[in-house]
RNA sequence: GGAGGGGUCGCAUAGUGGUUUAGUGCGGCGGUCUUGAAAACCGCUAUGUCCGAAAGGGCAUCGCGAGUUCGAAUCUCGCCCCCUCCGCCA
């Protein structure tokens, strides 16, 4: 959510974010509503003041023909108010869906395009592993060392569902294990947060109203968080928080559920595209300044880099085009994994800043020094996401004979260097 | 799941239809006094929104929402949360 007097103000600038994100946005019909709203606000507060002015007068009149005239006359200014009211109803519902909806500014180096094809490559870590053998995809080498079993997955969870086995399950407290090293070693504060959040959580992250086909909803009407930001974001709805205390560093492990409605089609197979996950989420929240953003947007990509760094896979990273963009935010970084099996790279991590936009609908304050109200800045980005990182893990650690070889960083937790 | 109690201005509390523009105490801020401090005394003490250049003013907010009324913190209904007891339970 952006400021609406900033709306009002820049409507050019926003309808220039609605072009770059490709958005359906209509900036001008939230305009004619935000007019029709002022207009009607006041007509009802004034007619309120003359209710508020006169009922004081009705309880010390004592002449009761004057107070029983005083009080009819009242009566008429009630019905018309409250015709007024209706009326403002409508349009304060229409104005608030309108303002709920209005996409966040990209920053101006955020590239042109429409979709992930048009992101920009800004920089390749490590060698691609060269095989003098060919190298197989992470479903056959993992159902062959009996490390997953898509079949009773399928059987017990439905479409995408998976077991994994053995070395796969201690791969994964591994590697949990060892992202939350490398993050409280940078002082970050862990969270283990619940991931079943009432809508109002969803909907000031920017996943509600629009994004709801891909939650899964409860019969008491909660949603699933398909990634930890949500609910990390709602601990501090609604809230002031000192000045002193900022920035927080969170870095918080949950699973995450997504329907992946607009995907059914997508990576149909294997550990790539899954309902549920489990994620290392990096959150943080920092003053209201677009440097101490953008730095914090560096940190976060840095610390992703140092832990596939850690790992030796190779990765690159791209900056997100503006119509890759969610609503909310201002800039986009992805770092993609190398899968050789595919022969390309694919998106292991995604990390983005968004202003206030979240802090506003989540109402997050802090003073600043000259005692202002300021909204928060938010960020947050990927540590580690798995099962999806096993893929370019196992794929590129692969020997001929269809062993695994396990990444140095891990093996203290593991207890073994090769899985086979 | 059942029964009962409760949610008021940072905290604590008063307030069962109209002098409540929500009182009082504590805390906080400013001042008087003092060599300094304490005490005492005086004043101030929220958020949102609209009008206004400003000074200032209107309106809303007593968990949330709806209703009754000329008028609601106060009455009615629904919901949320907290506490006590019972039941179930990893």
């Amino acid at each position: 959510m952006l400021d609406i007097k900033f709306i009002r103000e820049n409507k050019e600038v926003i309808k220039e974010a609605v072009r770059k994100k490709k958005s359906d946005f209509n900036v001008e019909a939230l305009l004619e509503a935000d007019e029709q709203r002022i207009k009607l606000t006041s007509e009802v507060d004034n007619l309120r003041a003359c209710q508020n002015e006169a009922s004081s007068k009705i309880s010390q009149i004592q002449d009761e023909t004057e107070r029983d005239n005083l009080i009819e006359q009242m009566k008429e200014v009630k019905n018309s108010r409250e015709k007024k009211e209706e009326e403002l109803k409508q349009v304060m519902e229409t104005w608030k869906n309108l303002l709920l909806k209005v996409p966040n500014i990209p920053d101006s180096s955020v590239p042109e395009g429409k979709d992930d094809s048009e992101n920009q490559e800004i920089k390749i870590w490590g060698d691609r592993s060269k095989f003098d053998f060919i190298p197989k995809g992470h479903i056959e080498l993992m159902t062959d060392l009996k490390l997953v079993d898509f079949e009773r997955g399928i059987k017990v969870s439905g479409f995408r569902g998976y077991f994994l086995k053995n070395e796969a399950v201690l791969l994964s407290f591994a590697i949990w294990q060892h992202a939350m090293k490398l993050a409280l070693e940078d002082g970050f504060t862990s969270l283990l947060p619940p991931v079943l959040d009432r809508p109002e959580n969803f909907m000031g992250t920017g996943y509600l109203p629009d994004g709801e086909e891909d939650l899964y909803k409860t019969q008491d009407n909660d949603y699933l968080a398909g990634t930890a930001e949500v609910p990390t974001m709602g601990y501090y709805f609604d809230e002031i928080v000192p000045l002193d205390r900022l920035p927080y560093k969170f870095i918080v492990f949950s699973p995450c559920y997504r329907r992946e409605a607009g995907s059914h089609g997508k990576d149909t197979q294997g550990l790539i595209r899954v309902h549920e996950f489990y994620k290392v989420e990096q959150v943080i929240l920092c003053e209201a300044n677009h440097q101490e953003s953008v730095n914090w947007h560096e940190k976060l990509l840095a610390n992703a880099e140092r832990f596939m760094q850690s790992l030796k896979i190779p990765y690159r990273v791209v900056i997100n085009c503006a119509g890759d963009l969610g609503q909310g935010q201002v800039k986009k970084y992805d770092i993609e994994a190398w899968v050789p099996s595919e022969g390309k790279f694919r998106e292991t991590h995604s990390i983005s800043y968004f202003h206030d936009f979240q802090a506003r609908r989540l109402n997050t304050r802090y003073r600043d020094t000259e005692g202002r109200l300021r909204f928060v800045h938010s960020l947050n980005g990927t540590l580690v996401a798995s099962p999806r990182i096993l893929v370019p893990l196992i794929e590129n650690f692969q020997q001929a004979d269809g062993s695994v070889v396990v990444p140095e960083a891990l093996r203290p937790y593991l207890g073994k260097d090769i899985i086979k």
